[in-house]
DNA sequence: AGCACA
């Protein structure tokens, strides 16, 4: 039985550019597998470590006939095809292409994304980082940060051959020992591909490099403030202000959207930039305003204060270290208010008209990507009407510290928190903040004459919770 | 040693 039905198998396989490769070893590399097959054709994708097993493989060929003289040759070969030393089991794939759920980090592009495991931020400084990768190519820019996945720089090479080249020589390696600090043990590095094409560097700094552009500004502050952490009078570190606020938000039973907080941090000035992500289980926010005098005065008065009645939503202000934040113009998590408003510009100057050659190809007036951002074909935080939305190059920072908010209505918190406040609830009554006008996340049950806080509605938690109805008497709005 | 995963 068993007999003939490995005969089906033999004699069912129609030829396919795809291999299907077995009984490798679990540690095989893509690398191996291109070893192994590459005298035969050329292979335009591999994927290995396949199965619970992890040691299948697929192999494609660009060329049909190059995968059968492959598949012919072993065939009758005396010598198996082997990696490290196990035989190779070598058959037409049954399908006819290799699907290409690589990962992102798995795509191949000019600019890595190194992971230097087992290592604190100081321990590897971005000249050992910059001669470690110089070895293969021209290095154009370095950027390094500290993630939960640990200490990790993003290294941009002149092409995707360069990079590719380094990862290739690196990828599980580790930095060589003299040019660690003594007390580091082990540092392998992590190398995958970034999607990044070309890096946003501001600054020379110890966090960041431009080596393309020897006239940037160099950072000192951000090198000096490294070396030496600021210490505050109460001997406690203290957190270099900055204009970018890193907001963490508590008890978050309600969605905080990128237009909530657009409203929120709207009263201090104007904010340029905003990006909502998750850490270790809690939503943050980064709010980049166009000066640290309006991102202090908006930390100042909004720290420890809720965005909705009820204590849901708890702001926990810091600076970030981030002083310009790199995001999508137009996402659900984030938002870029310094880009104009490319459909609103395309409704009232016609497509010819574009001062800028390039910048019409690159975002077609009607790309539906763009469209896809606002359902309903509106824009609903992007009123030009409204003054939040006024790109940073038109505002007046400066004029924001003396001038005590004006526009927007005050809120009172703001300047002086009242300790007879019964609440220090930001949205109490949220039509009186404009958020009807400035776009209103379809979940929040705005009610413009009641002071009930914007509650999600249709929430079950509005059901179960006890504060979503209207609020006690006497419990007045901290907007006047 | 026998066909992935979105």
């Amino acid at each position: 039985m068993s007999t003939s039905t490995q005969h089906q198998f033999r004699y069912t396989q129609t030829p396919s550019k795809v291999l299907h490769l077995r009984n490798l070893p679990w540690e095989c590399t893509d690398d191996e597998l291109v070893e192994l097959c590459n005298p035969f054709g050329k292979i335009v994708n591999t994927k290995c470590n396949v199965g619970t097993n992890r040691n299948q493989a697929f192999v494609e060929f660009a060329d049909l006939n190059q995968a059968i003289s492959m598949v012919s040759y072993y065939a009758s070969s005396s010598e198996p095809a082997q990696v490290r030393g196990k035989t190779v089991y070598i058959q037409y794939s049954n399908r006819h292409e290799i699907v290409n759920n690589k990962s992102p980090g798995d795509v191949p592009g000019n600019v890595l994304l190194v992971t230097i495991e087992g290592v604190e931020a100081g321990d590897v400084s971005i000249d050992v980082i910059h001669l470690v990768f110089s070895a293969f190519g021209f290095v154009h820019k370095i950027a390094t940060f500290e993630k939960t996945a640990g200490f990790q720089a993003l290294i941009q090479y002149t092409d995707a051959e360069t990079a590719a080249s380094a990862r290739e020589a690196l990828d599980g390696r580790s930095i060589p020992r003299y040019l660690l600090p003594e007390h580091v043990g082990s540092c392998n590095l992590r190398i995958s591909y970034s999607a990044h094409r070309d890096l946003n560097i501001k600054f020379q700094s110890n966090r960041s490099r431009d080596y393309t552009n020897p006239m940037l500004p160099v950072n000192h502050t951000a090198i000096d403030g490294a070396l030496q952490p600021a210490i505050g009078p109460d001997g406690k570190r203290k957190e270099p202000e900055s204009n970018v606020l890193l907001a963490s938000i508590e008890n978050m039973q309600y969605a905080v959207t990128v237009d909530v907080l657009h409203t929120v941090f709207s009263a201090f000035g104007t904010v340029q930039k905003i990006a909502i992500f998750e850490k270790n289980g809690q939503t943050q926010a980064l709010i980049q305003y166009p000066d640290v005098t309006i991102a202090s005065a908006a930390r100042e008065a909004l720290e420890g204060h809720c965005i909705y009645d009820g204590g849901y939503c708890k702001l926990h202000l810091t600076y970030s270290r981030h002083t310009d934040l790199n995001v999508k113009a137009f996402s659900d998590k984030s938002r870029d208010y310094t880009v104009p408003d490319l459909s609103l510009l395309a409704t009232q100057v016609p497509a010819t008209c574009w001062q800028n050659p390039q910048a019409g190809p690159i975002y077609p007036v009607s790309s539906p990507a763009l469209q896809a951002q606002v359902p309903g074909g509106q824009m609903p935080s992007w009123d030009p009407s409204q003054q939040a939305f006024r790109p940073s190059y038109v505002s007046t920072p400066e004029s924001y510290p003396g001038q005590t908010y004006r526009g927007p209505p005050i809120p009172a918190y703001a300047t002086a928190p009242s300790p007879h406040a019964q609440s220090n609830a930001i949205v109490h009554n949220a039509s009186s903040m404009g958020v009807t006008q400035l776009g209103v996340p379809p979940n929040v049950n705005l009610q413009p004459g009641g002071p009930s806080p914007p509650v999600l509605g249709s929430s079950p938690l509005a059901q179960t919770s006890p504060v979503t109805g209207a609020a006690p008497p006497g419990h007045r709005p901290y907007y006047g």
